[in-house]
DNA sequence: CCCCCCCC
């Protein structure tokens, strides 16, 4: 890539009569200025040497040139406006930025750098994303596909309707990881993906954070951008890998069952504090808005209340509260599905305590059932007002939570629920490993039943093999268009 | 200009 090109480093502010050859590295989704009206979208361009150059488009270029600047792919450019970036708006410390406009020459060049692109990319191995978690900690990943979730709407706290669809990835160690996206990732990625299904998909994926919800997950930002390589085009090693272990794929892909009966290695672990003062005190959240959403607490849990009903009946897709009755198939008000199915779900209403205080939370699906070592079809059959012999009401000894505070709007405090709930017994001995990752309590990685009609995958092998033969333009790149 | 957002 370039000889008789200028890098990007050659070009500052002035200089004249200059053509940079660059990749697309990053391409943003176009935002409205927060103190005008202005529309703007940045990019990131990267020449050969890896050098990089935060680029913008303003107002009516942002459409103009969207299909003309596309993620992964190379161009010849001059006569971009250079300035020096603003310190107040500049991006990663970048100090110079271009603005592309109507006057900008830009030229298509055809040649595949997504090698030098993939390069710079520094992924977070899957057992190492418990240590990320709730943090905004910013990360990339790489899996292949094997599952696609059926899209769902949710409805915010605050009052707004999301849809969201969750991916399962799986990495070369055979670990899997739930991707959710949100909004137009749905409209756009989500689509892609639904469409090339009988492709192996490859995801890579860049500003992504990892979260609690559904025991361990990756969500996207607003800023998140993704490459899919279809058929192993664009990297190299995956392609390999997919070969090696073409079957052993084609059977998680097809025999979800399988999946559902052995979760992810992944999502028994956890990054549980070590040093005491990571643990919060409930004195200090008690009774008040906590500044901290997410936090850990060494105490223990009792049922106050025996009078409460253990289950409710949810949608097997969005966890919503359904008045069908169990088993039944029926279209959820909530995200929309058309045939969910209504099954019980655990939920226990319980004081937490630890030396300092006392504070009332919920815990709701796995975390309950493991609370009350019971489960929620037993929960919901239970008729009398249960004992101390028929499920669990208190702890003996301590255990450790991972709690979530949920700041009401009317309310001066906080709902808390309890997410996780770690046995010490657990981490014993791994005191001086630093951050011990554990099996804990959590929720699992919920597949689609096997009995599903929505047969997401060919699971026949030869059909798999006919269509990478046949895939002629599989490394595509897709973004995020306009909101 | 960077955020957020999902079960009772």
């Amino acid at each position: 890539m370039g000889d008789k090109f200028q890098l990007i480093h050659d070009v500052s502010p002035g200089t004249t009569g200059w053509t940079v050859k660059v990749v697309v590295a990053e391409k943003f989704s176009p935002r409205v200025a927060q103190r005008s009206p202005t529309k703007y979208q940045n990019l990131i361009l990267m020449d050969s040497e890896g050098s990089t150059v935060q680029a913008t488009l303003y107002g009516q270029n942002i459409t103009a040139f969207q299909d003309e600047l596309l993620l992964g792919k190379s161009y010849l450019i001059s006569n971009a406006f250079v300035k020096e970036t603003n310190a107040e708006y500049k991006a990663k410390s970048r100090k110079i930025q271009w603005t592309i406009s109507g006057r900008t020459r830009i030229r298509r060049v055809e040649e595949n750098n997504s090698n030098i692109l993939i390069s710079t990319y520094s992924f977070t191995d899957f057992e190492d994303l418990p240590k990320y978690m709730d943090s905004n900690v910013d990360i990339s990943i790489i899996g292949m596909i094997i599952d696609i979730k059926p899209r769902r709407i949710i409805q915010t706290r605050f009052g707004k309707e999301c849809q969201v669809q969750d991916l399962v990835l799986v990495n070369k160690r055979f670990d899997t990881v739930l991707l959710t996206m949100w909004e137009a990732f749905v409209d756009n990625e989500c689509k892609y993906i639904c469409q090339n299904l009988k492709k192996k998909l490859v995801l890579i994926g860049k500003h992504l954070k990892v979260t609690s919800f559904n025991g361990l997950s990756i969500s996207t930002k607003a800023d998140s951008s993704f490459f899919i390589d279809g058929e192993f085009e664009l990297v190299e090693e995956f392609k390999s890998w997919g070969h090696t272990n073409s079957e052993i794929i084609d059977n998680m892909i097809s025999e979800k069952h399988y999946l559902t009966s052995t979760p992810s290695k992944l999502f028994s672990k956890l990054s549980v504090p070590t040093d005491e003062k990571d643990f919060t005190e409930i004195k200090n959240i008690q009774g008040l808005k906590t500044v901290k959403q997410f936090f850990w607490i060494k105490g223990r849990a009792s049922v106050k209340v025996l009078n409460q009903t253990y289950w409710y009946m949810s949608c097997n897709n969005c966890n919503k509260i359904s008045s069908e009755n169990y088993g039944d198939i029926y279209p959820c008000v909530f995200c929309k599905c058309t045939d969910a199915k209504a099954i019980p779900r655990a939920k226990v209403y319980m004081q937490l305590t630890d030396p300092t205080g006392y504070i009332n939370a919920t815990a709701i699906g796995n975390p309950a059932e493991y609370f009350l070592q019971s489960n929620a079809e037993i929960l919901m059959n239970q008729t009398l007002i249960p004992t101390a012999a028929s499920m669990r009401l208190s702890m003996d000894e301590d255990e450790i939570f991972y709690v979530k505070a949920i700041t009401q709007e009317l309310s001066p405090d906080c709902k808390f629920e309890i997410l996780f709930i770690v046995n010490p017994s657990q981490i014993a001995g791994d005191k001086n490993k630093g951050k011990a990752p554990v099996e804990h309590i959590g929720e699992p990685i919920k597949f689609l039943e096997p009995t599903t009609k929505r047969s997401l995958f060919h699971s026949d092998t030869d059909d798999a093999q006919s269509s990478k033969k046949k895939c002629d333009k599989s490394t595509i790149e897709i973004r995020k268009k306009n909101q």
